[in-house]
DNA sequence: CCGTAGTGCTACGCTTCGTAGCACTACAGA
DNA sequence: TCTGTAGTGCTACGAAGCGTAGCACTACGG
């Protein structure tokens, strides 16, 4: 019910919401052809069922067949997750993290100066 | 051995952790004296093995006992977990998830331009 | 009326986590 | 020297989650 963040899901999991978010929409079917190790058709709908259960996509009847796609795009899941670390971890700071992205030097400093220089130029773009 | 992210730690994991994190160094003992619930010594043990187990704590011998302490600082282990959800889904890029927290509505908006000038900020400082 | 496509329900072995018992060892005091 | 005690390591067990799958059921096309 409550939606699950990406990060708890297993390997099986994350590899049938990835094909979701690559071809958007997809049957039971669909999906067990794009993965890459040859399944039966029961263990991929076992699986889409548990991430529907986690909240994490939907299905739609078409024709009497069910459509899924992922509730949220990529970019959206993964943001929610960092949030979940983010809440659980730094009172939902943000600056934390990215002080602890530099102590550890997961993130170069010049990246971060090229992402504020960016972030910079869309707040000038959206208040004209 | 490889270091587990924190979001991978059930939350009597997480619990220990925080104290670790809250008091620096601690024994098996400290550590259960601090625990909310009250729980055998071997179960701390065990919990404390484990997490060292998964790289996240270390050690130390002292007068016979073992002192524990966390490996990274809250804010760095909250990094590296996030750091594992960009590579994992971003390709590696935190703009993909800035993008995606604005999205959400996770962040504000106004959020984001405090942000972007405090590491202007510390970036003109550093540059001193 | 029947095959076939597509679905739901159930299960089983493995790993992880919460939880703990118990046996072993080294030092401090009698 | 013997023994209690503090502190450690080893083992275990039940619940839950995940990978994996079989099988029974149903509705539409011929």
């Amino acid at each position: 019910m409550n939606r699950h963040p990406i990060t708890d899901l297993g390997t099986l999991e994350r590899a049938v919401l990835e094909i979701l978010w690559q071809s958007g929409r997809a049957s039971a079917d669909t999906v067990q052809k794009a993965l890459a190790r040859p399944l039966k058709e029961s263990t991929v709908r076992t699986v889409l069922k548990r991430l529907e259960a986690k909240g994490l996509v939907t299905h739609t009847v078409e024709n009497r067949a069910y459509i899924y796609s992922s509730r949220d795009s990529r970019t959206v899941a993964a943001a929610r997750a960092v949030k979940g670390i983010l809440d659980r971890f730094c009172n939902g700071s943000l600056e934390e993290v990215l002080v602890g992205l530099l102590d550890a030097r997961l993130l170069e400093p010049r990246e971060l100066e090229r992402l504020a220089a960016k972030v910079a130029a869309a707040r000038k773009e959206s208040r004209r």
